[in-house]
This record gives C-alpha cells, sequence and structure tokens, in this order.
DNA sequence: CTATTCTGAGACATCCGTGTCTCATTCGGC
DNA sequence: GCCGAATGAGACACGGATGTCTCAGAATAG
C-alpha cells in the first residue's frame, strides 16, 4: 500500500534533515525495515531523496491549500498558514536544506509554485497594509520559510514543545522579537488575539517526549 | 602564512553551506588551489570540515565580543550584533546545517559557550523588559541564528543584496513582519534609528554579481 | 643566475557506500 | 496444516571519492 511507502518517507526525513549524508543502514534502521526492502521500495538513494524532496513539496503545498492563502485577510491567511504547515515542519526543514541541490524538473517547478504562492501572500498582505513594505516580499518569503524549518529542526531535537510550536512561530515572524509598548488598543488586535497571549483555537498536537 | 589557510577555508564555506557533499575537488577548485595543496593544508576532509566550524565558530564568537553583546540595552545590543554577525553569515549557514554532525569536544564545547551568550542576551533583555516573555529565550536565540544563516543564503544565491542584510534581519527579527499601527512615540525609537531606515554606519561590503 | 621551496598535474592503491544477488525465515491467506 | 509472498540477513562486485605518491614546472630568496 501507499501509505507504507509514506511510512518510510517520512522516517527517512528524521533521519536526512539532520543528516544529509546518512546511509542508507541508517535509513533503513530508522524506517524499522531491512536495507534490501528499503531498495524493492525505492529504486536507489536519488530516487529516494527525490521523493522525499516531493513528499515534502506535496506537504507544503496541501498546507497552502487547507490555509487558503489566497482568500481574506493576509495576517489571518498567514495565521492559518503556521497552523497548517507546523506539522510537517520536519519535511519543510528538509526542504530548506536540500532544495537547491536538486535538479529535477519537477520538483523544482512545483517548489517555485509553492514560493510564488507565498511571494504573493506577502504582496498581498503589503497591498493590504498589512505587512512592513521597508521589507521586500522575497525576504518575507524567504524568512518565513527559513522559520518553518527552524521550527522543525527544534522540535525535532527536543528544544522546543510541539504544542508550542506554532505560537513560537507566528508570534515571532508576525510581531517579532521586541516587547510591544502598549497592546491595548493597538488595531492589528481586532481580528485575532493579541500577542500577549496565547491563540486559544490552535490544535495542541500531540506531544512526543 | 595562516591567511592562507582562512582563505581556504571560506572559499570552502562558499561550497559546503550549499552542498554538504561536494568533493574535494571542487573545494580546492573553488579555492583557486590544486587538490594536493588542500590535502598539504588539510589533512583530510574531515580535517577539513572540523576546521571550517571553527572558524565559522570563531568569527561568531568575534562577533558577539565586537558587539559587547553582555553590556547595556540588549536591544542595542542585539543590533550591534546584527551588524557584526551579518559580514560572516556565509559561515553560520554553513554551521547550522552541519553542527549536530560533529561530534567533536572542542567544537561542541565552543558551540555551547556561543549559545549561551546568545541565550543570555535574550533572558537579560527579556528582564529589562525589552524582548517579548512569550517567547522563550531559547527559542529566540535559536530562531535569531536560523535568520542569520537565512541571510547567509540569501546573500549568497543572489537573492539578498548584501547592502539589505543587516537591516532586513534586524528589523524582521526585532519587529516582525506586521506593519506597526503608529511608529510615532513608541519608546523603543529612542535609542535606535527608526525602523523604516537603513543604518547610515554599517560598513557598505561588496557587491557580488 | 642558481638553488630551494612550493605548487599543480597526474597516476595509483585503498576504502566505503551502493546496488544486486541468494537463501532462510516469517507472515498471511486458503 | 500447507503454500505463496514478502521480508531480513548476509555475501559480493562495482564505482567513485579519498589519500598518497612522484615528478615537472613556477615562484622566490639569495
Amino acid at each position: 500500500m501507499a501509505t507504507d511507502r509514506d511510512t518510510v518517507l517520512e522516517a527517512a526525513v528524521g533521519v536526512l534533515s539532520r543528516r544529509p549524508t546518512a546511509h542508507l543502514d541508517e535509513i533503513a534502521r530508522a524506517a524499522g525495515i531491512s536495507r534490501a526492502t528499503l531498495h524493492r521500495l525505492f529504486p536507489g538513494r536519488e530516487a529516494l531523496i527525490l521523493e522525499v524532496g516531493m513528499l515534502g513539496l506535496r506537504r507544503f503545498a496541501a498546507a497552502l491549500d487547507t490555509a487558503a492563502v489566497e482568500d481574506g485577510d493576509a495576517r489571518a491567511a498567514l495565521r492559518r498558514l503556521v497552523d497548517a504547515a507546523v506539522p510537517d515542519a520536519a519535511l519543510c526543514a528538509f526542504l530548506a536544506g536540500e532544495n537547491q541541490l536538486y535538479d529535477d524538473d519537477r520538483l523544482n517547478d512545483l517548489w517555485e509554485v509553492q514560493i510564488a504562492r507565498l511571494h504573493a501572500l506577502f504582496l498581498r498582505g503589503q497591498q493590504q497594509g498589512v505587512f512592513r513594505i521597508e521589507l521586500s516580499a522575497a525576504w518575507l518569503s524567504e524568512a518565513f520559510f527559513d522559520l518553518v524549518a527552524g521550527i522543525g529542526w527544534a522540535v525535532q531535537d527536543g528544544r522546543l514543545a510541539p504544542r508550542d510550536a506554532a505560537f513560537s512561530l507566528a508570534e515571532l515572524f508576525l510581531g517579532g522579537a521586541l516587547r510591544r509598548p502598549d497592546t491595548t488598543g493597538t488595531p492589528e488586535s481586532t481580528d485575532t488575539a493579541p500577542a500577549v497571549q496565547n491563540d486559544p483555537d490552535r490544535k495542541p498536537e500531540t506531544d512526543t517526549p
């Protein structure tokens, strides 16, 4: 069944996102299968890496879809995207580290499309007056993806609790590190939760001890 | 002379930060030397990688020193750190991607020390009321380093102009992506440059076309 | 100008990961 | 309980990167 392949791919990500040069032995062990079965599922290392990348891009594209980033207020859309993308942050971490070494056309095209959607989101937000215009939309896109990857690494290594991931990402990226001098009555607290309290309707996610 | 070694190491970073599996041939060519000379300078691949990591950590430690992150207002200290660290962002990008695969004690110890200094800076800033306390100092440290690495990648690939690097990093990290509803009269614009203009006294850096 | 040192180019052996094979064992269906 | 399919374990050859060597040419000091 296809689920089996995806399970193996996710296990592979867990190893490859931290050590791109990991041997196939290690990946197979992490997936709980033998090297022979790994070879039966994927013709070779190159094919495995490619499929991991494709899985990551499919997940990120799905996150953009479920978040409906093309609709409505850009700030709310970004918050939705954070919630949708954080569960697959490990995949994104892998993509962030390895996307430049691919030379597969399908994957590169898919990558460009997703980045363009992210870019469009920030551009729209700037036109709406929601996002700052002093920072280019391209940089906002890239920095957002870098932080998603950082979330993935931090969660994977146990430095960040999964339940804090979405909040940490959204708050830092949207509001920055500086404490707001006075959060009462700021216009941006009208339709979203204020910066100083947790978003109550984010899903708690499973803890990984 | 030792400068020669560092020159080779910087060339190696330019290749390794994007492709950790690059062959020694490629690294030697990027450094403008032959593979034989590369072997004369560094006993082997492992030693080369290790020295690249050590160089990155030394540079980052030097940036922490010159920025005097232990002194004064935390926000101003962070801005100084940004200016000091951005020129070596490529080194930091390499460290961010590879620091977990080292098992050298010297390097790991040095790494821990620098991260602790960064952590202390954010903790101090939180105690001063400068940085937000809803985000843990550990996450702020990690996210900051991730963004420095992102700056390094973006500049290296030509997606971000070097002259915009420090500004983009400082503004996004400190202020976030959301447009401030009203920047006039905020206490945080008293001792540092306002958010919307570039820092005039940062060094311009050479453009890489 | 000469001698010393350093560098580049190439050849060579070695090591390690990969890809493929076979065979015993186990799981699941009948 | 029997049979087929799938899996795991191991062996083995291949390929490529690495490490080491030699030698010719260039650079530099004297």
